[in-house]
RNA sequence: UCCUCCUUAGCUCAGUUGGUUAGAGCGGUUGACUGUUAAUCAAUAGGUCCCUGGUUCGAGCCCAGGAGGAGGAGCCA
């Protein structure tokens, strides 16, 4: 009976005949060996009489070889494991040369595996990420679905250069060495596949507020791109957004469901991902060996998983965090980089980071921000100072979470537009939701690789996704 | 895009004031080993010192330019 690997190692029967098919991690004392199939991070044992094999076929059980195994399922003799299969059988599958196969039985540096991200996955820190990834994705469409969302699938492609969130790719499929050309010189998008000038999204969130001003409650979950030369940590150029829209919602309903959201999520990864997890927060506690003690995370993962399940996020101004930020010890000894000083500014990742991780020390949710800096679709508030803006702050990541209530009076909004100097043709589609049947409601969008940075204790989001997308490197 | 740092064996790194034949650990190979847990022990092979140019009797080391990577900043999710 063939069984996965998870399968086979929680099995209630044994003493039974099984196979299992997997990779060789190691093949110790020539006797014992490590298999993996990749459906838990743990590795069943295969214990090899190698007198009773062929001395060709246990020359080619190597690391990275893969190779099937049959035999009787024990109580293991030894320790650290409860079940092993007595090999009766074993039929390599596919060789991998020892001396080329990249990955040994020994550590290996993130940016090293970064360059063979073709074989990372059969790691056990990737292979416990893209399981995790795939919890944490199938958790979000579990918690809108049972909150009756609907899932609403925002183009890719996009005609519109109003969103504001950045610079954009351009598509086309006109010839780029001898594009055709107007008269003034500029190229002619009338011949353009399109018809006109497209790019890829930056953002779903326009074409989600359509969707919740007819079903009421609606969220898209899609790549999105961004053309910045961003070159950090916490930027793709490819990334995945989850947004939710919600009719008849406000910047306080905004939040409550953000952070409703936001703690099923990392729950649910809790319940579901407990093996993974435990690996992940030992590789965290073993990569900051080598920091200095003020630099290492302040508890281990799971309980930081915890800790922010069990605490409300702190909510508070604009303007209330300025004051905090104007009074503080690192404003007031000038250690921060960017003094703050007058209400208007735009918060630096210093001052953000202040906030989270030295006066609150939890989440933050951050809102009613001064106009001037936050996108035209945000509604205005009754001082005509702020916004209806809100950002959740997670500690070591910075903003997670970016959302507002959204301008439902079409006046304001038209004159927005004219002060942001979008032409209005741009967004006419959007401007007549305003215009019938307008109703207040607000949504956020979510970075999908920020979260699960939060929930592996991974650094770098480079990490946390396949295949990156960064500036120089489209590889794979 | 800006600032800082890095690029030496398959990997992680050391390499003194510029000086002969460039080292270590891990991994690989060969041998030993039938209850190991990234097995252990012994032996052994393995180098375009990122690229281009310059300075010098002599460059892994100094200088200039370029490429790639990392961290931070900005932009943001």
């Amino acid at each position: 009976m063939w069984l996965t690997i998870k399968e086979a190692l929680s099995s209630e029967k044994l003493n039974i005949n099984v196979t299992v098919k997997g990779w060789v991690r190691t093949f110790r004392s020539n006797r014992f060996i490590a298999l993996s199939d990749g459906t838990t991070i743990k590795t069943i044992q295969c214990v090899v009489d190698f007198e009773n094999f062929d001395e060709f076929i246990i020359k080619k059980i190597n690391t990275g070889a893969a190779i099937e195994v049959s035999g009787n399922l024990v109580e293991s003799l030894g320790k650290g494991q409860t079940v092993e299969v007595i090999a009766e059988e074993i039929k390599i599958l596919g060789e991998a040369n020892p001396e080329e196969f990249p990955l040994q039985p020994k550590k290996h540096s993130l940016e090293f595996l970064r360059e063979i991200a073709h074989l990372r996955p059969r790691t056990n820190t990737f292979g416990a990420v893209l399981r995790i990834r795939h919890h944490l994705a199938f958790a979000i469409h579990k918690y809108f679905n049972d909150k009756g969302y609907f899932y609403l699938h925002a183009p890719i492609i996009t005609g519109s250069d109003a969103e504001g969130a950045g610079e954009m790719f351009k598509v086309t499929t006109l010839d780029l060495n001898n594009p055709p050309k107007n008269e003034d010189g500029s190229i002619n998008y009338k011949e353009d596949f399109f018809g006109k000038a497209t790019n890829l999204t930056v953002s779903g969130q326009l074409e989600a507020e359509l969707g919740a001003l007819a079903l009421s409650k609606v969220y898209t979950f899609g790549p999105t791109f961004r053309a910045e030369n961003s070159n950090t940590s916490r930027h793709l150029a490819e990334f995945w957004m989850i947004e939710p829209e919600v009719a008849f919602a406000d910047i306080f309903d905004n939040m409550d469901i953000a952070e409703e959201f936001l703690k099923y999520c990392i729950n649910y990864i809790l319940e579901n991902c407990g093996d993974d997890l435990e690996f992940l927060e030992q590789r965290k506690i073993d990569a900051e060996k080598d920091l200095p003690q003020d630099q290492r995370s302040a508890m281990p993962l799971r309980e930081t998983l915890k800790f922010v399940l069990e605490n409300n996020f702190e909510r508070l101004t604009y303007t209330e965090a300025i004051n905090i930020l104007k009074n503080s010890k690192p404003n007031k000894k000038k250690k921060f980089q960017y003094l703050v000083n007058e209400w208007g500014v735009d918060l630096q990742s210093e001052h953000e980071r202040f906030l989270v991780e030295k006066e609150f020390k939890k989440p933050v949710i951050l809102y009613n921000y001064p106009k001037e800096i936050k996108a035209f679709y945000m509604r205005q508030n009754d001082d005509n100072k702020t916004v209806a803006a809100m950002d959740i702050l997670f500690p070591g990541i910075g903003e997670i979470v970016g959302g507002s209530q959204r301008e439902e009076r079409l006046d304001v909004l038209k004159q927005k537009i004219a002060d942001f100097n979008i032409e209005e043709e741009e967004v006419w589609w959007y401007l007549e939701t305003r215009k019938f049947g307008t109703v207040p409601h607000a949504g956020f969008g979510l970075g999908f690789e920020r979260l699960m940075l939060f929930v592996t204790g991974m650094t770098n989001v480079r990490d946390v996704i396949p295949f990156p997308r960064t500036p120089k490197n489209a590889e794979f």
